[in-house]
RNA sequence: GCCAGAGUAGCUCAGCGGUAGAGCAGGGGACUCAUAAGCCCUUGGUCGGGGGUUCGAUUCCCUCCUCUGGCACCA
C-alpha cells in the first residue's frame, strides 16, 4: 500500500493559536490516525511559518530579535498540540536552515532555467501598511481613506515569477482531475479563480523594507516572498526531499503526492493557484500535483472570529476547562468537514456528555459489570441463532464499512457518526435482551452468554472506531475489555480474525468518561 | 462589484428527484445491568419568497431577498 503523506497548513507564529489554528491540526491528526490504523506508513507533517513582515514588527515592538519572537510563539504552538495530542513526524519551521537552503536552490533553479525575471513596478504605497494599494483601496471620494496614513507614489524593481502562462496548464488539470480539491463545491471556486487570472507573480521584497526573510542567491538586496518560502516547506520538510538538479528522488516519491489541508481562506491563490504552478516549474509531473482537502471555519454565534470583536477562543483554555478530549470529539463531531459551523462550549459539553459518557463510557460499564455479575467476566462462544443477535452482527458490519468509506473520503462528521449510531444500537440491544432477566432464567444461558459476547463485540468495535478521534480513550476502553484493537482491513461478521476466544476474560470496568457538569445542566 | 456557499422542526445541523430526517430541548411510558446513564413512544416543518422544467422538487433551472466567505501576506 501506498505510503500516506498528509500536511497542514503552517501557522504564522504573529500571535497565540486560536480555535481554528486547533482545528485544522486535530483534524488532520485524525486523518493520519485513521489512516495508520487502516494499516498504513504515514508521515504527518506540520509547523510554523516564521518570516515576514508582521513578525518583524512584531518583534520590534516587543524589544527582541525576530528569531527569539518566533521562537516564543513556536513554542505555545507545540505545547498546545502536546496538549491536544497532535501527533506529528515532521515539524517545518521555516527559518530553519535546511529549509532556507531548499528554497534558494529552487529559485537559483528557477532563475537559471530564466523562469524569473526582473521588473519595475510602480504605485501607491502606504507607508503604514507597507503595500501597494490598488484601484479598490479607493474611497468613494476617489482618494485612499485615513487608515492608510502616508500614501506616496513609489517606482520599484522586484523580481517576478512567470505565473500567467501556466493558466491553460491549471485549468486543464483542474478538468482532468476534479479530485485534486475537496469538497468539489471549492473546485468550482478555485477555477473561477483561475480562469481570470492574469499577471505574474511578484517573489522578492527589497531588503530596504523587509530583511526577516529568506535572501534571493542571486541577488541580495531581496529576501523571498511569503508564498515562495512558506508553501515550499511542504517539500523541504518531506521525507526525502532534495531541491538539487538530477538528486534522487526515490525515498520522496515513495510518500508524495501529499494531501493538503488548509483552511479555505487560502485556497485561492496560494493553494490553489501558485503552489501547482510552482510544482510545475520545479519539474512535477501532473500525476504528482497534490490533493487539497479545504475546511471552513468555526464562526462565533454567527460572527467570524477576530481578535477586534473580542470573540476569540483559546483552544488551551478550553482544553484544561474540559479535558482534551472533549475538545478533539467536539471539533471534528460537530463540524461538516468541509462547511462552517457554530461554536458553542454548551455543545461541546452537549456532545460529550452525550456521546461518550452516557452512550460509550455507559455501555461499557454496564456490560462489564453484568459480565462480572453473571459470569465472572468471562466471555463464552456458544451456538445461538437468535434474530436480535444477528441483527447486531449486521448493524456491525455495516458501520464498519461506511465508517472506513467516509474517513477515507474525509467526511469525518458522517464517519463519527457511524461510531456513535453503533453505540446507540448496542445500548438498545441492552434493553432488548435485558439480561438481567435471562439471568434468572437457566433455560436462557445461552442467550445471555451470547448477548454479552456480542455486547463485547460491538465496544470493541465501537473503541476501535473512536481510537483516530481519542487514542487515549480508545485504548483505555479496549484495556478494560483486555483487548486489541479489531483490524479493519478484516471486515467480518465475527468469524476469524477479530473473534473472542472462548473464556476470554474481561477486565474491571473504570469509568471512562465522567461526566462534565455544568451549572446549566444541573 | 465579481465569484462561491448558506437559508430545512424551538436550537445546532444532515439529506439533495419519488409521500420530510438526526441530536438536543418539550410531553408520556416501561425497566433496573449502568456514570439518575440507557430504552420505547410522542409533540414540533406549506424544506427563505416567486416563477419554471418534470408524472412528481426540499432536491434541477431562472429570479428576488437575507446572511457568510474568497477576490487584499489572519486555520
Amino acid at each position: 500500500m501506498k505510503p500516506f503523506f498528509i500536511t497542514t497548513a503552517i501557522d504564522y507564529t504573529n500571535g497565540a493559536p486560536h480555535i481554528g489554528h486547533a482545528y485544522e491540526k486535530v483534524l488532520t491528526d485524525v486523518i493520519a490516525r485513521y489512516q495508520r490504523l487502516a494499516g498504513r506508513d504515514v508521515f504527518f507533517l506540520t509547523g510554523v511559518d516564521q518570516h515576514g513582515q508582521k513578525v518583524q514588527q512584531s518583534a520590534e515592538k516587543a524589544g527582541v530579535a525576530p528569531q527569539e519572537y518566533v521562537d516564543q510563539i513556536t513554542a505555545k504552538f507545540r505545547a498546545l498540540w502536546q496538549k491536544l495530542g497532535v501527533d506529528y513526524d515532521g515539524w517545518a519551521a521555516t527559518t530553519e536552515a535546511s529549509h532556507k537552503a531548499c528554497v534558494q536552490t529552487i529559485l537559483q533553479r528557477l532563475h537559471d532555467e530564466g523562469q524569473l525575471y526582473k521588473a519595475k513596478q510602480s504605485g501607491y504605497y502606504s507607508v503604514r501598511q507597507e503595500q501597494f494599494l490598488t484601484e479598490k483601496e479607493r474611497g468613494p471620494d476617489g482618494n485612499f481613506g485615513p487608515e492608510w496614513g502616508e500614501v506616496i507614489l513609489v517606482e520599484e524593481e522586484n523580481w517576478w515569477f512567470k505565473l500567467a502562462e501556466h493558466k491553460q496548464w491549471l485549468l486543464d488539470l483542474l478538468d482532468r482531475r476534479p479530485e485534486l480539491v475537496v469538497p468539489s463545491f471549492r473546485l468550482a471556486e478555485l477555477r473561477n479563480a483561475v480562469a481570470k487570472l492574469e499577471g505574474d507573480l511578484c517573489i522578492s521584497r527589497p531588503k530596504s523594507r523587509l530583511t526577516w526573510g529568506i535572501e534571493l542567491p542571486f541577488d541580495r538586496d531581496f529576501v523571498t516572498y511569503v508564498w515562495f518560502d512558506a508553501l515550499v516547506n511542504y517539500i523541504s520538510f518531506a521525507p526525502g526531499y532534495d531541491a538539487a538538479a538530477g538528486a534522487d528522488l526515490t525515498e520522496f516519491k515513495r510518500w508524495w503526492p501529499a494531501v493538503h489541508v488548509i483552511g479555505k481562506d487560502i485556497l485561492v491563490p496560494a493553494h490553489g493557484v501558485y503552489w501547482p504552478i510552482m510544482l510545475k516549474a520545479i519539474g512535477f509531473s501532473d500525476d504528482e500535483i497534490p490533493q487539497l482537502l479545504v475546511h471552513g471555519w468555526w464562526n462565533i454565534s454567527g460572527e467570524k472570529m477576530s481578535k477586534s470583536l473580542g470573540n476569540v477562543i483559546d483552544p488551551d483554555v478550553l482544553a484544561d476547562k474540559y479535558g482534551a478530549a472533549a475538545v478533539r470529539y467536539y471539533l471534528v463531531a460537530d463540524i461538516t468537514t468541509g462547511r462552517d459551523a457554530d461554536f458553542s462550549e454548551e455543545r461541546l459539553v452537549q456532545r460529550y456528555n452525550v456521546d461518550l459518557a452516557n452512550g460509550l463510557g455507559n455501555l461499557l460499564n454496564r456490560t462489564l459489570n453484568m459480565a462480572h455479575r453473571y459470569r465472572d467476566g468471562k466471555l463464552r462462544l456458544t451456538e445461538c441463532n437468535e434474530e436480535n443477535h444477528a441483527k447486531l452482527r449486521g448493524a456491525v458490519v455495516e458501520s464498519l464499512t461506511r465508517y472506513t468509506l467516509a474517513m477515507r473520503e474525509f467526511r469525518i462528521h458522517s464517519a463519527i457518526e457511524e461510531f456513535s449510531s453503533l453505540v446507540t444500537k448496542a445500548n438498545a440491544f441492552v434493553d432488548q435482551e435485558a439480561p438481567w432477566k435471562l439471568a434468572k432464567d437457566p433455560a436462557m444461558e445461552n442467550r445471555l452468554d451470547s448477548a454479552l459476547y456480542h455486547l463485547a463485540y460491538c465496544l470493541r468495535v465501537a473503541a476501535t472506531l473512536l481510537q483516530p478521534v481519542l487514542p487515549e480513550q480508545g485504548k483505555a476502553a479496549l484495556d478494560q475489555l483486555c483487548a486489541d484493537p479489531i483490524r479493519l482491513d478484516v471486515v467480518s461478521d465475527f468469524a476469524g480474525e477479530n473473534d473472542f476466544p472462548d473464556g476470554h476474560q474481561l477486565g474491571k470496568p473504570v469509568p471512562l468518561f465522567p461526566r462534565i457538569e455544568t451549572p446549566a445542566s444541573e
